[in-house]
DNA sequence: TAAATTATCTAACACTGTTAAGTAAATGAC
DNA sequence: GTCATTTACTTAACAGTGTTAGATAATTTA
């Protein structure tokens, strides 16, 4: 019966409407915003239907997740598609993962575990500034006796916090890899960011 | 009066309790099983008395980021007083800012919005070692001729993807730098890997 | 002892995710 | 066509959340 494949088409519709509903409140107004009863608002249905689509709101924020890893990869191999050599590939691609991370801000953030909408005041915490300044001027010391500028100094702290944030962050949330091979990570990082100042 | 000075320390007290029970909730749990009538239940009062303390549950937790931090610049500055030269020291507070991250771990999360708690199945989810495959193969190209052995392409793909994702969340969850910084960032790393792939 | 202040709790509001039960509409069989 | 069954959808509720107002008990002050 044609009658039985519409209602598939408007099922999947409907599973569709949900996911772009989702991410049209968080985009409006952040992950916190997100609810059951704001989907359903936006979907013009009430909340229970959602449950026949999806067995919970963290399956919703899985799919969402799929979908954002899926666009992620598409934009890799677009990048890379765009140069022969792997160097060159490398660099768009890294390129390529940086700009989805804002242009597609809101699925970075579920698929890698970032969160924003706590403690916007932590950015302005005076304590927050003390490891930064502990670290700050040893790198300042290390320059001796070249007096390096304000921008030098700030593109190492950067590069170093980066590298031992990352990796710290994706061992948290997403799986990490061995204890050995962070560690293997984390030396050379260290000891090349090191070398590329005193160098 | 000295009834004055033990009412004041009773209430300094038990403002030390809230983040104490806070705390302990927290690594029990995790964040998400953090509740104002949790607190109350763990100081054995009821919730609207937290208030007293601090202006809402936002204040609690800007409260442990603080203490978070300090806490932090007193590890780096011990790991410092270890050492003489400028990059042992250096070295040393990046290792302990590593330790740091994971001995302390609920204070690191809220520290720089680190998220754990949502989609402990992402993990498993096959459609995010897509852009993994991707990159990890130009890796591999990148090599060639020398056939790299498995850990020697994983120590190159996480010190890229430690570095990149790192400095995005950096830029998204804390304050991070200026455009121009950011991408003087990326492009030194990005090349200095690469050219420590091929060297 | 009486009044005033402080400490604390109960009850409520507006939310959240989620489930069970009920109702209206569409579909099936005869 | 009518009747029964299934499907679609809603309302109501539960247990939880942060937060506030108002009532009550305890303590301090006069």
């Amino acid at each position: 019966m044609a009658s039985k494949d519409r209602i598939l088409r408007l099922k999947e519709e409907t599973r569709c409407n949900i996911l772009d509903a989702s991410l049209k409140i968080v985009k409006e107004g952040g992950w916190d915003a997100l609810s059951m009863r704001k989907i359903a608002d936006e979907i013009e249905y009430t909340a229970p239907i959602i449950y026949e689509y999806y067995s919970n709101k963290g399956a919703i924020l899985l799919e969402l997740t799929r979908k954002g890893f899926l666009l992620l990869a598409k934009q890799l191999e677009e990048a890379k598609a765009k140069h022969r050599l792997p160097a060159k590939q490398l660099e768009a691609m890294w390129f390529a993962y940086w700009d989805f991370a804002f242009a597609e801000k809101e699925l970075y953030q579920v698929m890698y575990g970032v969160e924003t909408s706590c403690c916007e005041m932590a950015k302005k915490m005076p304590e927050s500034e003390i490891p930064t300044d502990l670290i700050w001027d040893v790198i300042v010391e290390l320059m001796l006796p070249h007096v390096g500028t304000e921008d030098e100094v700030c593109i190492k702290y950067y590069t170093f916090w980066s590298v031992i944030h990352g990796l710290i962050s994706i061992n948290m949330v997403n799986r990490g890899t061995t204890d050995a091979t962070n560690h293997e990570v984390l030396k050379a990082a260290i000891s090349g960011i090191i070398r590329s100042i005193k160098g």
